[in-house]
DNA sequence: TTTGGTGCAAAGGCTTTGCACAGTT
DNA sequence: AACTGTGCAAAGCCTTTGCACCAAA
């Protein structure tokens, strides 16, 4: 059975590119953190745990190429780093995402909620979608937990 | 009648800042562009012509107060540069945006086109959102009409 | 005179780039 | 040998900050 890994390999090849050791490493750390948001600085010290020897510039042009190649999306939430995403295979649109202005905390959404409003746009502003953005900003369930536990033990 | 800076200075005001020159100038420059998406640089040269001695830090200081008080929102498309959109008075959402692949304009949508999205998320995430960002990439009409009227004249 | 605001230059943080070297083909 | 990819350090770019000075209350 042909693995995720290989078929990264296969894309990269595709494209003229090696699958070199720092490559892998960099796309294993990437897969074994799938649902995190990591920013450049975080892969590069993922990766140093097993691979001390790589550079933090040979991270940034993976993930350059990695980008490039549409095997993970770069997204920023506005904090001043970049952040990397593998992206779900085969899926036809890029997940949304949930930002916690609270604890800061990053939830993805991988339904697809905007088939409705993508047809609107591309009719009523005549725009041909390639991709798309949304990101909602607000208090997430942890947090409301807490501070519905907190009024319980008010009360009390 | 009272005019759309006046209710800036009353914004700052009750929030125990003033509406010194440099800041007045800085909110001129984001009406008179209310339609384009400035960087701090972009709002810094136009600030200059009317008023040369200003400094680059302080139209800095001005957007991010400005940020804070929600008269403009920071925004950023993954170009490494932050920009600034004057919100529109009374909006209860915030509008989205078009960047075209081709040609890179940003058109903006105010149309609330996620009430129902946001129902869902709210609903099933139990999360409480404040805020939203919503960006399509892909091409615009402009872009549309520019390669329609080559394939007329191919046909030629 | 106290406080908030400004301009300038320096520092900061993230990212990219130049270059010599290593690894493959 | 030719080429791609790498590590390191330096440079780049956007943004923030320290500090002396200015202006208003």
């Amino acid at each position: 059975m042909e693995s995720r890994i290989d078929r990264i390999k296969k894309q990269l090849h595709s494209a003229s590119y090696k699958l070199t050791p720092q490559r892998e490493a960099t796309v294993r750390v990437l897969l074994e953190h799938e649902e995190d948001h990591l920013s450049a600085e975080d892969v590069y010290l993922l990766v140093k745990e097993k691979s001390p020897e790589i550079g933090l510039a040979t991270v940034y042009r993976t993930l350059e190429l990695l980008t490039e190649l549409k095997v993970v999306d770069k997204i920023n939430f506005g904090d001043g780093v970049s952040r990397y995403d593998l992206r779900q295979e085969g899926a036809a649109h890029f997940h949304h995402h949930l930002v916690c202005i609270e604890c800061g905390a990053v939830d993805e959404i991988q339904d697809d909620l905007l088939g409705d409003v993508e047809k609107i746009v591309e009719r009523d502003w005549n725009f041909k979608i390639k991709d798309h953005r949304l990101t909602f900003h607000g208090i997430c369930w942890r947090c409301h937990k807490k501070s519905d536990e907190k009024t319980e033990n008010d009360k009390q």
